[in-house]
DNA sequence: GCTTAGGCTTCG
């Protein structure tokens, strides 16, 4: 795998192996294309003119995807860029009197840039122009690609065949309503479709005639992508595709069918109803978060979820097993009728198998049923619960009846956590670190993986202090009672902690004006990166630029001496992608035709899975300065100097609770956070298994489902410290110079 | 091997 750079020569496939629909190694090969390529830098192309292209051409060959999305649109003359490939032996090359190698180009890394030369070290990228053909304009009978609102839509389901099925019904501003079908054997790729009004972009459906009318259908080389289609949201695509194609034409026709929409009566009445609003025997859609759940019989699965709102009916309660409830329902939100139960039946079990308590889901068609449950374990159960409300999920699709998980970034989610989070249980107090704690309040304490106490409870962990003080140890009563400063040996089990959600313990810390931020999800920071296309100044002709500083030496030869300067009509997926290939992308704008990085909520730097931040408060970026004199490596360090930026570091903030018998006490893990968990924060933002590490330990320390009796022992030791907020002053304790060890059991 | 479904309330 390399970076290669040259200038096609010829668009004419003589690979033997070309066949439409062919299979090959489990790729369907849809179409190949070999292109020769003079393989030399653009800037040795004038030189070089009169070299033979028997030297210097090589073909390059694509497979599967690639050869589908650029195979139309590389012509002769064009500028490539081409990653991520694989160099074979050319079958050819006796015939053609080319290079001996061909580069293969398939699979998911592999990657190329078309390119129309603008000038020295610039070039816009080509992308595949589709053409969208008005829903009244159909005929029956060919392949096209549509752009549509959608009316009414199934979630996909099981067919008799291999598929699932999504049934979709469209429309777009020619008026006509179109009946859609997906056939997808892959759940991922069929449409994120949330609620009627969403945008939904479709390429090579087939028209087709079914009852008199003209209908869509799947076929070869099928793709989809989806937006909210609220006026005035941002144009987020949603796709599973790595490799779709995105531009600001696809924005404006976003935006023109939602404000087109906006302006019809083409959703019914509002489907989606709080609990506070549900009226008995009606159907309706129901947005919520999932507290817990537990299979009833094979046909059944009951789901305990609530909203935040308060329905003004009794609510039916359903007595499963505890130990067949995964998830952890509280009973004060069952005494303040906040809890729903969801009876789910028979296709929908499938589906609601795969959710995890915590996650927030939307029903669709949830039929509010009074009356008393009729499962047999409520029998036993004396207390009366007539015309109690009870929700089904019935079996089948009609009206479109199922559920799904939500993104927790969709605008509906947000609104809805914003509601649970007025719910606080914990008193979370306010000292300056606890600004920043983004954690959820009690009802969220669940745990991400549902691993059970038995899978935990034989793998021993061990907390030790490496603190060289000989402090004596004490009671967490003692603790409390000394004032701070103070250091302290203290022998403890864990209560509880938080973020239960350990992604959320990753932080931002700015050495200079000692602020803490959250880490931004990428839906935000995508949300940046499509802010600043808008503002790509009329220099570039509605496509994003790659600049490249041309060095003396190929980018792959020396990563470390490469700064890439991206241009940003790059989505942040292709930015990553990219940064994959390069050591160091920038994306940066030019508002004012002066290149300058992003807003500084995204990252500055890009580098292969890390993403590096800068102070929003203390950079002073350094605009249409020229980069980097006398810089010799480029790390975050010195990108950060060169732009002005002032690097923010990560670090990992948790708050544990700890107790000895003596009493409680709230310590927080940030310090020496990173040698607790031995991980870097650094990682543990790009690196799976840096992550597992630190959900292990909580694990352990804290099993699901344990009780404290059932927690391993902790020598830690403990700093005690004053805070001062608004006038007060205040304790707090950090852990530090303490370290885990998988493998002993300490017992008090 | 190239279909499957083709909206339009379960009946627990």
């Amino acid at each position: 795998t390399s970076i290669s750079m040259g200038t096609v020569h010829d668009t004419n496939c003589s690979h033997p192996s070309c066949w439409w629909g062919e299979y090959v190694a489990g790729l369907k090969l849809i179409s190949c294309n070999s292109i020769h390529f003079l393989c030399l830098p653009p800037s040795e192309v004038d030189s070089q003119q009169n070299m033979s292209p028997e030297h210097s051409s090589i073909n390059i060959i694509l497979f599967g995807a690639l050869a589908k999305d650029y195979s139309e649109s590389v012509s002769q003359g064009d500028m490539l860029l081409v990653t991520g490939f694989s160099v074979g032996n050319s079958p050819t090359a006796q015939k053609d009197k080319l290079h001996a190698c061909n580069l293969q180009l398939a699979g998911n890394d592999a990657w190329m840039y078309v390119s129309t030369c603008l000038g020295r070290g610039s070039y816009a990228v080509k992308v595949v122009k589709y053409t969208y053909v008005p829903l009244s304009d159909l005929k029956p009978g060919v392949v096209v690609n549509v752009y549509a609102v959608v009316t009414f839509f199934k979630q996909p389901f099981r067919t008799k065949g291999t598929d699932y099925c999504s049934t979709l019904k469209i429309t777009d501003q020619s008026n006509k309503k179109v009946g859609c079908t997906i056939f997808c054997d892959k759940l991922e790729e069929h449409p994120k479709i949330f609620k009627m009004g969403d945008i939904i972009r479709l390429h090579r459906v087939k028209t087709q005639l079914f009852n008199g009318a003209i209908s869509l259908l799947t076929s070869h080389g099928f793709s989809v992508v989806t937006f909210d289609g609220m006026v005035g949201s941002p144009v987020i695509p949603r796709t599973s595709s790595e490799s779709f194609k995105f531009g600001e034409e696809d924005c404006q026709v976003v935006e023109a069918l939602r404000t087109w929409a906006a302006n019809q009566s083409l959703v019914p009445a509002q489907p989606c109803v709080p609990l506070s609003a549900v009226q008995p025997t009606t159907y309706f859609d129901l947005t919520c978060q999932l507290l817990a759940k537990a299979p009833v019989d094979s046909s059944c699965t009951l789901l305990k979820v609530w909203d935040g709102s308060k329905c003004p009916h009794p609510l039916l309660d359903v007595f499963v097993e505890p130990n067949t409830l995964e998830g952890s329902p509280t009973l004060s939100k069952d005494m303040a009728n906040l809890t729903a139960n969801v009876l789910v039946y028979d296709n929908h079990v499938e589906v609601a198998r795969q959710f995890k308590p915590g996650s927030y889901l939307r029903i669709y068609n949830l039929h509010a049923v009074p009356g008393a449950s009729r499962l047999p374990s409520n029998d036993s159960v004396q207390s009366d619960q007539t015309g109690h409300l009870g929700f089904h999920l019935h079996g089948g699709t009609s009206y479109g009846r199922g559920l799904r998980v939500l993104p927790e970034d969709s605008p509906d989610i947000l609104d809805l956590k914003k509601i649970l989070e007025t719910f606080s249980e914990s008193d979370i107090n306010d000292s300056s670190m606890f600004e920043v704690w983004s954690t959820p309040p009690e009802s969220f304490g669940i745990p991400l993986q549902s691993a059970s106490y038995s899978d935990t409870c034989c793998m021993c962990i061990g907390v030790e202090r490496t603190c060289d003080h000989t402090v004596e140890q004490v009671s967490l009563a003692e603790v409390k009672s000394r004032s701070p400063p103070q250091v302290f040996h203290v022998q403890v089990q864990l209560k509880s902690y938080q973020p239960q959600r350990l992604y959320q313990s990753l932080k931002l810390f700015c050495h200079k004006c000692k602020t803490i931020r959250d880490v931004p999800d990428d839906v935000t920071v995508g949300g940046l990166f499509s802010e600043a296309q808008k503002d790509v100044g009329p220099c570039n002709n509605g496509y994003w630029t790659l600049v490249l500083p041309l060095p003396r030496e190929p980018p792959s030869e020396s990563p470390s001496r490469t700064l890439t300067l991206l241009m940003s009509r790059a989505t942040l997926e292709e930015t990553c992608r990219i940064a994959s290939a390069y050591s160091n992308i920038v994306p940066v704008t030019s508002p004012q035709g002066t290149m300058t990085p992003l807003d500084l909520s995204a990252p500055f730097l890009f580098r292969g899975t890390k993403r590096y931040y800068g102070c929003k408060q203390c950079s002073q970026l350094k605009v249409g300065e020229s980069l980097g004199e006398g810089v010799d490596v480029w790390d975050e360090k010195s990108v950060a100097e060169a732009l002005g930026v002032q690097l923010l570091q990560y670090g990992l903030l948790m708050k544990l609770e700890l107790q000895d018998g003596t009493g409680f006490l709230e310590a927080l893990l940030w310090r020496d956070a990173e040698s607790f968990f031995h991980v870097s924060a650094e990682d543990a933002a790009a690196d799976q298994e840096a992550q597992d590490r630190v959900q292990e330990t909580m694990d352990r320390l804290c099993p699901p489902g344990s009780s404290t009796a059932e927690r391993p022992w902790m020598d830690l030791c403990l700093s005690a410290y004053t805070v001062e907020e608004n006038g007060q002053r205040r304790a707090c304790y950090q852990i530090c110079h303490t370290g885990t060890r998988v493998g002993s059991l300490h017992t008090p």
